[in-house]
DNA sequence: GTCTGGCCTATATCGCGCAA
DNA sequence: TTGCGCGATATAGGCCAGAC
C-alpha cells in the first residue's frame, strides 16, 4: 500500500517535473491538484502537531525509549569529511547498482506517483473538515456517505470533474514517470515489496513496449467484425463461437494470403527488440 | 510509517476460444 | 503473451486525526 500523507505525495506529484506538470495541468486542474496536496497536508498542522506531541512524547517516553534514544544520539553520525563526496552525490549512476537491486536505497522522489483521489473521496475531505471535531470517525463516515447518498447527480457533477481532472493528470504523470525511471528503480521498488508481501508495481498495458501481434492475431483483428455474434448464446458462449469461427478461417487461408500477415509480424519482432535492446 | 472505522471508487483479474 | 467482450469478483487506495 502507498503512503496516504501528501509530504509523500508532493514530491512524487511534482517532484521529477513541475514544470511539465505545470504545462500538461490546465489553470483550474493546476488548482485542483494544489487544494488536494494543500488541504490534504497534513503536516501544516504537523507542525503544530509535532510540537505537542514532542511534549507529551517526552513526558511519555518509557526508561527503554530514552535508553534508545540516547543510543541514538550517541551513535550520532559524524559529518561528513569536507571535499568528500556523499554516495548519493555520486556522478555515476550505475555506482547504486553495483551492489544488485535488494542494495538500491529508492528515494522518495523516485517511487511512482500516487493514484487520483477519487470523487468519493473529495467529498469525503470537504465534509469532514464542515463535520469538525464531532463524533466517532465511523460516525463521521456514516454520516457523511448518508449525505453522499443524497446529494443529486447534478451536485456529484462537481466532484466528479474534479476527480477527471486529477486523473487526467496523473495519466500524464505516470506516463513520464515510467519514461524517465530506469526500469532497475522500479525492480529494486519490487524487489522491496515482495519482501514486504506487497502486491507489485506493474507498469500499466497501455504504456508497454508490447509484443507485436502475431500473423494470426493480426488477421483476427481483421476479420473479427465481419463475423457476427451469434445473438440466441450468451456473451461468452457466442464469443467462443465466433473465436472458434475465426480460427477455421484462418486454417482455410490460403499460404498466399497468410504470408502477408507473417512478414509483417516479423517485420514489427524486429523494431520490438530493437527497441527492447535501447531500453536494456 | 502504520493503524484505527466506514465508506466509495477505480482498477485489475478471471474466464472462454483461437494461433504463433 | 497478444486481442476481443463483458459480467462478476477482488483488491487497492482515497479521506479524516492523532497515538504510537
Amino acid at each position: 500500500m502507498f503512503p496516504r500523507l501528501v509530504t509523500r505525495v508532493v514530491p512524487r506529484f511534482f517532484g521529477p517535473n513541475v514544470s511539465g506538470l505545470r504545462v500538461a495541468l490546465s489553470a483550474r486542474q493546476l488548482l485542483v491538484a494544489r487544494t488536494f496536496l494543500t488541504t490534504a497536508q497534513v503536516s501544516e498542522p504537523a507542525a503544530k502537531r509535532g510540537s505537542t506531541k514532542s511534549k507529551s512524547a517526552k513526558s511519555k517516553t518509557t526508561p527503554k525509549k530514552k535508553a534508545a534514544a540516547k543510543k541514538s544520539t550517541a551513535t550520532k553520525k559524524k559529518p561528513a569529511k569536507a571535499g568528500r563526496p556523499k554516495k548519493d552525490d555520486s556522478n555515476d549512476p550505475e555506482a547504486r547498482f553495483k551492489n544488485g537491486l535488494k542494495a538500491v536505497k529508492v528515494k522518495k522522489s523516485e517511487l511512482p506517483p500516487v493514484k487520483p483521489t477519487t470523487a468519493y473521496s473529495l467529498f469525503l475531505r470537504e465534509q469532514y473538515k464542515e463535520i469538525g471535531q464531532t463524533g466517532t470517525f465511523g460516525e463521521k463516515s456514516t454520516e457523511i456517505a448518508a449525505r453522499w447518498k443524497q446529494l443529486s447527480e447534478a451536485e456529484k457533477q462537481r466532484y466528479f470533474e474534479q476527480a477527471e481532472s486529477l486523473k487526467e493528470a496523473f495519466a500524464k504523470t505516470q506516463e513520464e514517470w515510467y519514461k524517465n525511471t530506469d526500469p532497475r528503480i522500479l525492480r529494486a521498488i519490487n524487489v522491496k515489496r515482495r519482501a514486504e508481501n506487497k502486491p507489485l508495481i506493474h507498469m500499466p498495458t497501455h504504456l508497454r513496449n508490447k509484443r507485436p501481434l502475431s500473423s494470426y492475431m493480426r488477421y483476427m483483428l481483421e476479420v473479427r467484425d465481419s463475423v457476427e455474434l451469434d445473438p440466441s448464446l450468451s456473451t461468452k458462449e457466442a464469443l467462443n463461437k465466433r473465436a472458434a469461427q475465426i480460427g477455421k478461417m484462418w486454417h482455410e487461408l490460403p499460404a498466399q494470403e497468410k504470408q502477408r500477415y507473417t512478414d509483417q509480424y516479423h517485420k514489427e519482432l524486429e523494431e520490438y527488440k530493437a527497441a527492447k535492446s535501447e531500453q536494456a
